[in-house]
This record gives structure tokens, sequence and C-alpha cells, in this order.
DNA sequence: TCCTATGTTGTATG
DNA sequence: ACATACAACATAGG
């Protein structure tokens, strides 16, 4: 389920264990949650290390062992974390369990498109400070969406807009309520978006972006019945503003959902 | 049995 | 080299 909001919403599941040592280790090191990293390395180097604070970057989040250890996770489509007893039997789909002495932390995910990476070092590892700066930060303005919208002209805005190299976080409903939000239809391409709709898809973008983190990232309570959210994967479901019936379609190779009447084709 | 799933990446094509 | 499209990854649930 991951999207940016969730995303930060499970780093924080593993708050009970801020400035604790990891006594033990358990993980799956032949899956490919592992690929690229050296799963031997993390299960000896963790080993006595505290865990000292934690960070989400779009759908990557970061925890610090000190002293030296940083652990960063990705959760993929079924990805999750969660705090368990400190004698947890790790089940089926849990890859990697960090023992502390009142909980264990958990990941778990049965799908494994999810990822872990895990490095040394005194400060934190490279591929985090090269990810994308948040749509949130005055780092990105709407200059630079314009030009990113051009520069992938011919693709379908909804597939521009799951690009995390420009909209990191986003993903499949994010992008779709978006566009609902701002009257775009998902099919329409990114470079013939007129100046007025680029405004309000760059507005609506960051008001998603708030809301979703306001909602779910910190209390996980369902979003409200006036979100294209709560309707778009039922059979029949209705758009809340107009009361049209949605269509669902597949758009760059994901279920897109729209309202007709707010989103024409062009 | 077949289809779907809130993600990314490797590969083929233009 | 760059942009675009899509199969592949692995598992569960309807």
């Amino acid at each position: 389920m991951p999207e940016l909001a969730e995303v930060d919403y499970y780093r924080k599941q593993w708050n009970p264990g801020l400035g604790q040592s990891i006594l033990r280790v358990h993980l799956n090191g032949g899956k490919r949650l592992f690929r690229g990293s050296d799963p031997a390395l993390l299960a000896r180097q963790v080993l006595g290390t505290r865990l000292k604070d934690s960070w989400s970057s779009g759908k990557w989040m970061l925890f610090h062992l000190s002293p030296s250890s940083w652990l960063g996770i990705h959760l993929g489509m079924t990805g999750s974390l969660s705090v368990g007893t400190p004698d947890h039997l790790p089940g089926k789909h849990d890859h990697l369990v960090l023992y502390q002495k009142k909980q264990s932390l958990i990941f778990t995910d049965p799908r494994l498109f999810g990822r872990v990476n895990f490095s040394l070092g005194k400060e934190s590892p490279a591929w985090w400070q090269a990810l994308p700066p948040s749509l949130l930060s005055t780092k990105v303005t709407f200059s630079d969406i314009v030009i990113f919208l051009e520069k992938r002209g011919r693709s379908p805005i909804k597939a521009v807009l799951l690009m995390q190299e420009r909209f990191p976080g986003i993903g499949n409903w994010m992008a779709d309520e978006i566009l609902w939000r701002a009257g775009i239809h998902p099919r329409r391409q990114s470079g013939k978006l007129s100046e007025a709709e680029q405004k309000e898809l760059w507005k609506q973008t960051r008001k998603v972006v708030r809301d979703a983190l306001r909602v779910i990232g910190t209390t996980w309570s369902g979003p409200p019945d006036s979100w294209l959210f709560n309707h778009r994967w039922k059979d029949g479901g209705r758009c809340p503003l107009t009361g049209c019936g949605l269509v669902r379609e597949s758009i760059g190779g994901r279920t897109s959902c729209w309202s007709p009447k707010r989103q024409a084709a062009n």
C-alpha cells in the first residue's frame, strides 16, 4: 500500500525502539529484498547498535543505528513495518526482525517488491543524499515542474506523475487523486496541458501530499468520502463531486480511475 | 481457473 | 544518448 504518507506512518511504527539496542537479528538473507546489499554483514554489524533516528523521503525510509550503521527500507507494493514482542516468532514473510529488550522491530513483505539497503559510514549514505527533494520543499518550483512535464511531453500525465525522480512519493492512488481534483484526464499528454492546467496540477499535487500526510501519515484514519480515494476501487463507484459513474482503465500499465464529467479526454 | 493488487526495473523499440 | 512502453518480479485474495 505504501505511498509517501503510508511510508512515513510505517516509519513511525518503529519509534518504540528509539534509543534502544539491537540484541539479536533475524533475516531471510536469500530473498531478493537484499539485492545489492550484504545480508551477512547487516546481521553482524547491527548487533549491539542503538536505534538512533529515522527519516522518510518519498517512498524510502532511513534508520540510523548508532554509531555507523544505516538501514534503508523500501516497502514496495506490500511491505510494512510493525512492532512485536521481544520473543516474536518470525512469520513466513517477516524478512527482517531486529530484537530489542522490550520489543522487536519487524519488516514484513509478502510480495518481495520491497528493498533493504544496508551500509556503514559516518554520514548518511550517498543513495539517500541523492534522492530528489520533497514536493513540499522550496527546492521544487513551478518552473521545475513545467520543464519536467514538457520533457516527458508525449507520455500520459498519469504516467508522469508516477515518476519518482520528480514526484517522489506519489503512487497510483495519489496520482489519480491529484488529476481528479485538478480536473485533468489521466490520458492527456503531459506536454499539452495549458498553463492554467499546469498551475492547477502543481497546486493540487502539493495539496494532496499535505492532505495525505495529515490524514494518513499521523493517524491512519481513513480519508473522508469527499476524496476520490474512498470510491476508486468500488465497482459502480461514483464521483463525490458530480455523482457520475467513475471509469477505470489501464493507463501507463496501471489501473487509473477518473470522473468523466470532471476530467475531459480532449 | 483467471484476474487483480497503493512499485520498480530491465529490456526492447523508436 | 534519450524517451517511451511493457513484461517481469512473487504472493495472496476475490
